[in-house]
DNA sequence: TTTAGCATCGAAAACGTTTTCGAAAATACC
DNA sequence: GGTATTTTCGAAAACGTTTTCGATGCTAAA
């Protein structure tokens, strides 16, 4: 059982190997007779052309690589669901790769999807990332680059964000609206971007209401798990009395915190209003209902992927190209945890 | 800029190509003070291989397909990790494809890997297959091959899987020994192999324990979502006030379930108890916690990789290769919604 | 009849690698 | 010295495609 090739196509029907090529590729210099007799036998053989031949010739493969930190999170998910829904549709590939939010993996990853040739790569930083400079390569080669959520300034390539600041500052004036006077906020780690900018849209938040701000309300995660959600929780509830809301970096976290007020009998929204964040599955299912502001995941990666063609098919055609960002509305989604009934 | 090829370090050397490529991979017949000048050349050049033609020559690119129902779900998440996270290991690289359930997508997925000419091929079949035999022409091009989960019986793979009657009887047994007179049983649809299983599973259980059997007791889902189980949380109280447990097909649902269960005031697992399958994490999550049945998906991932890893090298030595099926062991995880206290 | 134009085809190079096989040079042995 | 063996190298084919550039034969115009 033989790969069948244009060779055999092309001798079985007694003519040449390029005329039997231009036939299939719709070239017009092959008789409208020639053309079918090579369509039919093409057909009846089942020729697909070899793929690796293509690609070394035409130099790309349309396949595209992804580096994301996890697989296995609501909101990467739906990246991935966009990304690759996308990439069909024009007829790409995509290869995923996980850096497990780690920067050695993470550089290891990207080297290799550049030794593979990929026609362009797709990035979500690691929470460790603080020395992004391996991406340069990416650039200096010249491989259409896009970064999403987590990204390095720096690495001047098109990027799909939200405005993390812009939407802590709705989720808090939310809060505020609903009555809470004072707020806590459990926030991601220090490093990465998005965590300091929600951290600071809660502050700029609470500084345009006239509501202080007190660093002590402040408490950074390391994990941002569930159980840290939970630990936290019990920490507020002993440090102080008199919160009446907390504003969670994300809503696994803010699951956590409502999983111990439940078990502590604290009423939420009553006692304590909460609002996550990332419009998690599970946060419409959880009891009572959490409010969060929700991030257009899918979206995200539709557009990363959008970018990304731009920057491809610029290159093909030898154009210019200069990257763009994309920046993402958010929502705040009012649900049973911050109600004011 | 120009791509670095053998043939320019071969020239600047002033050797042939062959000698350069042989000298790179390591063959014995080339001195070793050549070996040394060509290496030192190849990093200082930062050298890499061209993988297109790599490919062409050697017949194999390091990739393999997976083809998956859905993306953004909790199961097929961490399968994907299991396989991504083998196969790197492996030095292989995973694309990615989705059948959004549809029986045609997933056809025409499995053709467009067929014609990318990856080297194996993973695959969970959508709810919707019946007629499978697409699936022959992969045998028949003897392209290494696994099914997991949803696996069609008609075609001989590799294959991982877990054995569904077992694990649901199990889970019934569970209820019945935490005291469960009246079991309720929310199924999957009617055509996918694992929710007839675990319908007989469930049936059989009943049996032994000399429960009657009762098919007014059996609710199939259609959609298998959340919000059909709070519809059918609902029907059961209606229907059947004396129903003290339910074995539900699937996390996602027995969390529906729940959710009207709590809404209505009704006492799980006082008044009724519910078992779940396929330990979401949700389920550790929801109030109460959800008893449910351990599958273990990241191994499953794993343990499909390596299935086609035995496979693939099987091939590409043209040693006979004859499939195989791994049978996974699933655990009963009791938690607070069959807790007898 | 000659010339220009068109329709149709194919030879050949190129993409960059791997590997076979033989040749040459160097060394060993007698 | 000659022969045998080992070491070291490279020519060339092969993988299958795409595309350039001529070449050929034919029809139409002069």
């Amino acid at each position: 059982m033989k790969e069948i090739t244009l060779k055999q196509i092309a001798e079985t029907l007694g003519i040449s190997i390029t005329t039997v090529s231009k036939a299939l590729k719709g070239y017009t210099d092959v008789n409208e007779k020639t053309r079918q007799s090579v369509l039919d036998l093409a057909s009846s053989l089942q020729y697909t052309p070899n793929s690796f031949a293509v690609n070394l010739r035409t130099k790309e493969s349309k396949t595209i690589g992804l580096v994301i930190p996890e697989v296995v999170h609501h909101f990467f998910s739906n990246v991935i669901k966009g990304i690759i829904e996308e990439a069909e549709k024009n007829g790409y590939m995509v290869i995923i790769l996980q850096s497990n939010e780690s920067l050695d993996l993470e550089k290891k990853q990207i080297e290799l999807l550049i030794h593979k040739r990929v026609d362009g790569i797709i990035v979500s930083l690691s929470n460790d990332a603080n020395n992004e400079l391996y991406l340069q390569q990416i650039i200096d080669r010249e491989i259409p680059f896009v970064q999403f959520d987590k990204i390095s300034k720096l690495i001047p390539s098109s990027k799909v964000i939200i405005n993390d600041q812009k939407a802590a500052y709705q989720a808090v004036k939310h809060l505020i609206e609903k009555g809470c006077k004072k707020i806590a906020h459990i926030r991601g780690p220090l490093n990465p971007q998005n965590a300091i900018d929600r951290f600071l849209g809660y502050k700029k938040a609470l500084e345009d209401h006239n509501i202080p701000f007190d660093s002590s309300l402040v408490y950074p995660c390391k994990q941002v798990t569930f159980e840290e959600g939970k630990q936290f929780g019990a920490k507020i509830l002993a440090d102080h009395k008199e919160v009446d809301g907390i504003f969670v970096i994300t809503d696994l976290v803010a699951v956590g915190v409502l999983a111990h007020f439940n078990e502590q009998q604290i009423k939420v929204p009553e006692q304590i209003k909460i609002i996550g964040f990332s419009n998690w599955f599970m946060s419409q299912v959880i009891t009572p209902k959490l409010s969060t502001v929700d991030q257009p995941s899918f979206e995200m990666g539709e557009k990363a992927f959008q970018l990304l063609l731009e920057e491809m098919t610029a290159r093909k055609e030898f154009l210019p190209f200069t990257p763009r960002t994309i920046e993402l509305e958010t929502s705040v989604i009012e649900r049973e945890s911050t109600s004011s009934k």
